[in-house]
DNA sequence: CAGGCCGTTGAATCAGACA
DNA sequence: GTGTCTGATTCAACGGCCT
């Protein structure tokens, strides 16, 4: 039998590599495969400038049914050096996490979650055709229905508060310092994963000394992260240039020896922002109702997409409460009352009541 | 051609019952299909034989079988209904949102977002082995890649204090009040979804007046927020129980009768079109007028036939504000300006002059 | 040096009417 | 269906530069 490469990145076709390598011998893998974005022209900013869009050879394929194939015979060689007790986790987008999910769950891996990672920072829908694609998922599974597998419960319970962690992950892009760029002063990788995000996935899923593989390290972020918090790992890179990158990104790394040094605290999140619109969707308001401003002097009615209309004026409860009195500006939240029998209610009584839950 | 019967629970299996329904005929399809695929499996047998308990591979990959070809069987019946511009959302969770989507990327539909509604109050993990499973996902989709479909986009944006409405949507699972109850208190509906998910999704994706079809009508969210909203419905119902439940209530809601609080505010992109040469028509700029870019870089001259031409381009005034900048486009209406005595006007003040007297 | 302003950028399936 | 032309459209974070 062959000996595992530990902390190494192994470079070539990861389903030849991974077919290489020991069955059975690795205790986590995360998976950040092509997204297969099927992207067709260019797409421009309102200022004109380009995006730089995902255009790379590796993210393309002739076809759902092309891309299938390979994501089953990647997850098979996954599979195969995946220990019984062992979990994969895998990343995609809409644009193919169907097909990896359904993939796995055909193969008998068994999902245990999907997580949301939530960014703080997504790019923006410019042309305003659909909802901005805020978010990415990320597929957890255990080998088998009944396997054993490593879940670090009180870990990720202290990472949050003290609360159970949730399948929702907020986290913002990897961009800044963070970052890494070549010598031109571009990304060096054009979907390089954010740090926080691994740091999670590790200390959730393994134990320190364990074996976590990366089939497409790319700019290694896995690696250097399981080197930080001591586990093994192995990545495996197809491009020279990605490779580069991760083998000095890996080497910088430190490790951290101090255990307690591993559990970072939350920062205090912010007070959510509610929009006014969240009472109408919620019914505490039905688009109709007649909101009155202080001493009943204006009126203006709720609309079912959260503006409102005075007599001349339409738009937010800021807005049309500004406009009204002929000011600059205005706190709606104050401004704006609903009227009861006897008295008024301002509205942000009920904007208190939403924050209250959430809490 | 039979006509479409409106505002009406149909009752019976929904494959059957879309089948009977005139093609193309609705405008956007909201489906909560059944997903317990170990439970309900079995139910989709075309064979009608009873499984028992399964936890061997071959019956999970049977089961999984079984729930695919149902989904391709209702999600057929459900295309064609659709009319060419029409969408489609599906609601569900890992344990069978990746077999629907696969299936609807394979079918054609063409994914727009995938929509995460992270849960403010979600079940916990009470075993403490996996993350709590705090969101589901939904799929909105249109029929075709190229086709042309609803979004309101402003109504979204205003819905969300200003800032483009994202991927992912926070809002409360269904209890306290709008919970229905049976007779003994018991939840009506297991699977009861909250209005403000509707309410949403109704005023993203349709205009009122338009017709909306749930094949899985449960307790009838989507029909009441349907007729809350001023959109036709239909419903389709295969359980005596629930279809009791749904008529209650879609009876007890009152629809807003206002239509101003129901109709968005209409986008730029429909407002009626005025030509640049409206307004040399109008005198309201003379041939030989120059105008000048932002910061006074470039100037052109308005011909009688509303081009403009400057030092070295001649056409609209998209066309040379697009050929001084060298950019790939431009938007000349708030390009160009004309000068006065200390500042400049854009151009677009005298479309909107235009525009406000066509009202 | 703090603070404001401006330019840049991020896994993007990103227009629609009319001839 | 295809080609042509109008003209609508962005959020958060970071870094550099200026006051």
């Amino acid at each position: 039998m062959k000996k595992l490469p530990e902390n190494q990145i192994l470079k070539g076709d990861c389903i030849e590599v991974m077919r290489s390598l020991p069955e059975e011998s690795v205790d986590m893998i995360f998976a950040d495969p092509p997204y297969n974005l099927q992207l067709s022209g260019s797409l421009y900013r309102p200022n004109n400038s380009k995006v730089d869009a995902v255009d790379d050879e590796w993210d393309k394929f002739d076809s759902f049914d092309a891309y299938d194939r390979f994501t089953r015979d990647w997850l098979a060689a996954a599979r195969r050096v995946l220990k019984p007790s062992g979990t994969i986790w895998v990343i995609g987008s809409y644009h193919n996490i169907f097909r990896v999910g359904t993939a796995l769950q055909n193969m008998g891996f068994w999902v245990l979650n999907d997580i949301v990672w939530v960014k703080t920072n997504p790019m923006p829908n410019f042309k305003g055709r659909r909802f901005t694609n805020a978010h990415e998922t990320m597929l957890w599974c255990s080998k088998d229905q009944d396997a054993r597998y490593t879940f670090n419960y009180e870990a990720m319970k202290a990472l949050n508060d003290d609360l159970q962690m949730r399948s929702d992950w907020t986290m913002p892009i990897c961009n800044g310092g963070e970052r890494i760029k070549d010598d031109n002063g571009d990304k060096a990788h054009p979907t390089q994963k954010p740090e926080a995000l691994l740091h999670r996935v590790l200390l959730s899923s393994t134990e320190p000394g364990q074996v976590v593989l990366d089939p497409f390290l790319g700019s290694g972020t896995t690696a250097a992260m399981a080197k930080r918090l001591g586990r093994r790992w192995i990545g495996i890179e197809r491009e020279d240039k990605y490779i580069e990158v991760a083998k000095r990104r890996i080497a910088a790394e430190v490790p951290v020896t101090d255990r307690e040094a591993i559990q970072h605290t939350t920062p205090k999140r912010k007070e959510p922002r509610i929009p006014f619109g969240l009472l109408v969707e919620r019914g505490m308001l039905t688009p109709g109702t007649v909101l009155v401003s202080p001493c009943k002097r204006f009126t203006a009615k709720v609309r079912a997409d959260g503006t409102i209309i005075s007599a001349e004026h339409r738009g937010s409860i800021h807005q049309v409460g500004a406009a009204v009195q002929g000011a600059p500006s205005c706190n709606g939240w104050t401004y704006w009352q609903l009227p009861t029998d006897r008295t008024a209610v301002p509205i942000d009584a009920f904007r208190q009541k939403i924050r209250a839950e959430l809490h």
